[in-house]
DNA sequence: AAAATAATCGAATATAGATTTAATTATATC
DNA sequence: GATATAATTAAATCTATATTCGATTATTTT
């Protein structure tokens, strides 16, 4: 057996979300290349002919995951709803986003620390990462913090108008966006509550949380 | 060489803080024995002779964790004040403990799931993970949710007094938490606000999110 | 229907990293 | 001071991966 029969054969979307789905389960690290394959009924070798390697398959499960966090929260930022309205509307989107894909919202959250801190190898004999992939793990970090800049606008807009008291922006955008990745740790589907009423309410949470007297 | 002169000597308490480092810089699977050994200028051998194993050495430090903060948590609950200075002590005190001790606090988060999604080996050669683990490990599962439970009995007696709106307990139990445990992830030392001042205003926020009208 | 390209696999390579073992030296106890 | 115990190490073991390589078969292109 080499290559398979075209309706057996294996494209790149197709294993991002089996990747996603592993990294979930068993998180960066602990997640070896033949997991992947098998989700997949591929062998390991196979793997490396749709991706450089490892970090390079698994970042760009994180970079689909954000990426589908942003387009859905963009728009919101763009219309002409009000600050509050649009608070709102993100934080349910967010949440939304999390219970509905949560392989890709638990990785949001993390495989950020192995991210962050690569290990220093280099020294030792040990792998160090690609420039290929550091920069696109640098452009990762980028755009989470434009997608947090999103939430800090429309916080500052609401104080600006009034509907918000004066708070301290990153702070409270930091709290909102921690209380809704949070979901992605404890939801499980089929709970007492869907995601939808889930993110109605904690979207309701954050507005209070800012919201004028 | 073989044993160090005593002053030179290393004990248990010693070895968790280093490790407790470590797990915050590289996170529990990228987290070598000799990463630790070397942190406390040990060889990676020598750490067998302080714990049976990688597993039992890494949920000490967690159980070290969550302990202190359980402790921060507990008297607050069972003090006389309402439940409204109640939660915001709580989440003071929880923020406070995920800034001053950060190696805990990112421990807390990052190290549940690997320990919650234990790789299904014991099929494999690999090594599956000892009845002294399993039993350690479902253990501090337990105190966590008693950890939760905490905040939860004190959002109920809210709402109970009437100072707290009519809230689903469980989901703005998460958020709080979820708001506070986020801190863990962001913070760093040195920044514009000091850990103090964080603390008070994301537990402004958590009381905000849920005092009544 | 050749020729090129794509997808796959088994097997080999290489290595890091947990754990064990036996030896060595420092402290403690008697 | 002799004997036991504690702390440490270097070296060996063993295994789970990531990754590479060459061969093989399926499509696609010309």
């Amino acid at each position: 057996m080499a290559r398979k029969p075209a309706d057996q054969s294996v494209n790149r979307e197709t294993i991002l979300h089996a990747a996603a789905d592993v990294l979930r389960r068993n998180g960066y690290e602990a997640t070896t290349m033949k997991d992947i394959a098998s989700e997949v009924n591929l062998t390991a070798a196979s793997l490396y002919h749709h991706f450089r390697n490892k970090d390079a398959l698994l970042l760009a499960v994180l970079e689909g995951g954000l990426d589908h966090a942003i387009s859905q929260i963009e728009p919101v930022v763009q219309s002409n709803k009000t600050p509050t309205e649009k608070l709102h509307e993100m934080a349910r989107l967010h949440v939304l986003t999390l219970t509905s894909n949560t392989a890709v919202g638990a990785a949001m959250i993390f495989e950020i620390r192995p991210l962050m801190n690569l290990k220093a190898d280099g020294r030792n004999g040990a792998h160090s990462y690609s420039d290929d992939f550091i920069t696109k793990r640098d452009a990762f970090f980028q755009r989470r913090e434009y997608f947090e800049l999103l939430f800090r606008q429309v916080v500052k807009d609401g104080m600006t108008t009034g509907e918000f008291r004066e708070v301290d922006i990153p702070i409270y955008t930091k709290s909102i966006i921690g209380a809704n990745n949070w979901v992605a740790v404890w939801y499980k589907e089929g709970g007492r509550l869907s995601g939808q009423e889930i993110a109605e309410l904690i979207a309701d949470g954050a507005i209070r949380a800012v919201k004028s007297d």
